[in-house]
DNA sequence: TTAGGGTTAG
């Protein structure tokens, strides 16, 4: 940035000096003293001319000073004059013989069309199509409606004209080649290089204003009637469109283009861009298969590579990231610390520490390409599995070899040891931080509020937030937010919460999901079920989609506070509402809490409602079977059974055993019956 | 382009 600015800096006292240079030159050739000045007639004409102090001057003074004035401008300009002059002449000259040339016999467009090869080769069945009716360029002014139609239907008219509106009026262009579509003209029986230039011109122009729809539907023109697709506009288009971030769009076109049997892409770089916006797009079911075409068509490029790391990383397929490093040294292309630092990271989020360790070990010998974020990776990984030790171990191996910890490493390190409810640990390594003069930052002062909130530290907790206040440079953010507002819920002091949320807003930060969903948390104890509804209206009154976690809060609520009708409607009803993804932990939760509170009746609805939208497993079948039994709901049991067995679900041996000696004990022959039956649905054998 | 802090679920 500095040698930026010093070199912009720089370059601008150059203009400068050349500028005042320049004019130095000119004043002098003007004021005669290095060259004889000329002498010029100007007829004689009146300027009334005011002096500085208000007098007005002789007539012949001032004309003498407004002459020389017009002549030193004039002088200054010579060169610029004769340039003029010159290109005048020939635009003129150009003018003339262009006419000539268009209106020669034999030449039937009479549009000046450019002499290709392409141009005399017309398409089977093309007819000889009559004179132009004009030469003349579209009026700027008259808007297209107006324009002539046979002008329209003039092939090599219309492809001009778009060409040329192409180049700053692409609505425009784009308008003119729809009117002229409409009146008649046909693309099939245009020439080659004709049509070429249209859907080129259009296609490039569309994708240059971000108008990809647009490049779509003029390829889709092409198609409708007959022409096939040209595997040099995919090209340009599908680079064009990588080029502007316009991914999906890129991939669309591509799908489009890829429907012609008769395309091929040759064209390694079009399954680079593709390969790129599959990527981008998120669309990691088309990468493999376009990295294996761009193959086809030549060596990948670092930048490929580097993209099919991205895609193994994302889809966790740590495997294929490891191959592709492997295929890298094979291919002898460079592998960057950034790839490499990507495929550790695919390593450890796949809990592959091993691998992850060696690929660590790899790139030390590889040389050069370790760095603080290879070490930060590597460490985040001990710390999730709980590895504080290795953790700490990997810390002191980066500081030996060089490397100076960052925020994020004493970030990942304060965590960790509050995570593992080492507070020592933590302030010990909060000590060296400051010590090595490692500035806090919201990250970190966060990571301190959440180590006093898990200790119960509330108060200190708070303490440290309003210390962040203090400080302009680091303020609390949502997050910081999220977990001091739990703390207080955690602690039954609801009414602090709510002021952090207020004091959140007026920060002029968005609650977000976490921060609701820890609201309605604090709700559950003390039943506030009112608040607790206002505070859902506020989330999607805000636009925030609650989602699984909402709602598995929200029946935790009504459990504990046994609004059982509401707790039913909840699942039934707002989770379609909101589009929420109905997962069958959420029907199961509610169904556990329908039989905590002996709601047998309201179990078996539920349970009935899971089966409406899934299967529900062995695993939970014996859960709630095995409530039932020491609940000794026995007809509620035997009721599960009889519905997993109608919807096909298993359950396991065992539980079906046990639940029919149990009723057996009980002496329940009805039950007994009930069991039985759904055993024999089941396909389980029946002893009792 | 790669690394750190927040919610549920007995």
């Amino acid at each position: 940035m500095q040698r930026a600015f010093v070199s912009a800096h720089t370059w601008l006292l150059t203009c400068r000096a050349t500028a005042c240079h320049v004019a130095l030159e000119n004043s002098k050739l003007a004021s005669g003293s290095v060259l004889p000045r000329p002498v010029v007639a100007i007829s004689t004409f009146y300027v009334p001319c005011t002096s500085r102090s208000g007098q007005t001057l002789k007539s012949s003074d001032s004309m003498e000073s407004v002459i020389e004035l017009a002549y030193e401008g004039l002088y200054m300009l010579r060169i610029e004059l004769v340039f003029l002059v010159v290109f005048g002449l020939l635009w003129v000259a150009g003018r003339v013989f262009g006419t000539a040339k268009r209106t020669q016999p034999g030449n039937p467009k009479g549009s000046g069309r450019k002499a290709g090869p392409a141009s005399t080769q017309r398409r089977p069945g093309l007819t000889q199509r009559r004179p132009g009716s004009g030469d003349e360029n579209l009026s700027p002014n008259l808007p297209i409606s107006a324009v002539d139609p046979k002008k329209l239907q003039n092939a090599s008219w219309v492809v001009t004209q778009v060409t040329q509106l192409c180049r700053s009026q692409v609505q425009k262009a784009l308008e003119l080649y729809r009117a002229a579509l409409r009146a008649g003209l046909n693309l099939e029986e245009m020439l080659a290089e004709e049509s070429q230039q249209l859907s080129t011109g259009l296609v490039t122009a569309a994708i240059r204003v971000g108008q990809a729809e647009d490049a779509l539907g003029v390829m889709k023109d092409l198609r409708r009637v007959g022409l096939s697709t040209d595997p040099a506009l995919l090209a340009s288009a599908t680079k064009q469109l990588a080029r502007k971030g316009l991914f999906a769009d890129c991939l669309a076109i591509y799908d489009f283009a890829s429907q012609d049997p008769k395309l091929t892409i040759q064209d390694k770089s079009v399954w680079s861009c593709l390969l790129f916006c599959a990527v981008e797009t998120k669309g990691y079911g088309r990468c493999a298969y376009f990295f294996e075409r761009l193959k086809a068509c030549g060596a990948p490029s670092p930048k490929d590579f580097g993209n099919m790391v991205r895609f193994a990383s994302s889809t966790g397929n740590w495997r294929l990231a490891l191959s592709l490093i492997d295929e890298m040294h094979k291919a002898k292309v460079e592998v960057d610390s950034v790839v490499y630092n990507t495929v550790l990271a695919a390593c450890v989020s796949a809990e592959q520490l091993d691998q992850a360790r060696q690929l660590l070990d790899d790139m030390v010998e590889a040389g050069g390409v370790t760095d603080v974020i290879t070490y930060n990776t590597l460490a985040k990984g001990y710390a999730k599995a709980g590895c504080m030790d290795t953790c700490f171990e990997l810390y002191n191996l980066m500081r030996s070899r060089g490397l100076t910890p960052s925020q994020v490493t004493y970030g990942i390190l304060l965590d960790g040891f509050i995570n593992d409810n080492e507070v020592e640990k933590a302030v010990e390594i909060f000590n060296t931080m400051r010590a090595e003069g490692c500035q806090m930052n919201t990250v970190l002062y966060t990571t301190l509020i959440k180590g006093f909130a898990r200790a119960g530290q509330v108060d200190q907790a708070v303490k440290i937030y309003e210390e962040m206040q203090k400080e302009r440079s680091m303020q609390p953010d949502v997050i910081t937010f999220s977990i001091l507002i739990k703390a207080n819920c955690d602690v039954g002091r609801l009414e602090e919460a709510l002021k952090m949320l207020l004091a959140m807003k007026e920060a002029g930060l968005k609650p977000d999901e976490v921060v609701f969903n820890n609201l309605l948390g604090g709700c559950i104890n003390d039943c506030k079920i009112d608040l607790a509804k206002d505070l859902y209206k506020e989330m999607l009154a805000s636009s925030v989609k609650p989602s699984v976690a909402t709602f598995s809060i929200l029946i935790r609520l009504y459990a504990q506070c046994k609004r059982w009708d509401e707790a039913v409607d909840l699942l039934r009803q707002e989770l379609p509402a909101q589009r929420v993804v109905p997962e069958p932990r959420l029907y199961g939760q509610l169904a556990q809490c329908c039989l905590r509170d002996r709601q047998g009746r309201r179990a078996t609805e539920v349970y009935k409602m899971l089966t409406d939208h899934s299967t529900p497993t062995a695993a939970m079948n014996s859960t709630l079977l095995g409530m039932c039994a020491k609940l000794n709901m026995l007809d509620t049991g035997a009721e599960i059974m009889h519905l997993a067995a109608n919807a096909a679900s298993r359950v396991d041996p065992r539980d079906a055993a046990m639940m029919l000696e149990a009723a057996l004990r009980k002496k329940k022959p009805q039950v007994m019956d009930t069991l039985k039956d759904a055993m024999i649905k089941l396909k389980l054998p029946v002893h009792a």
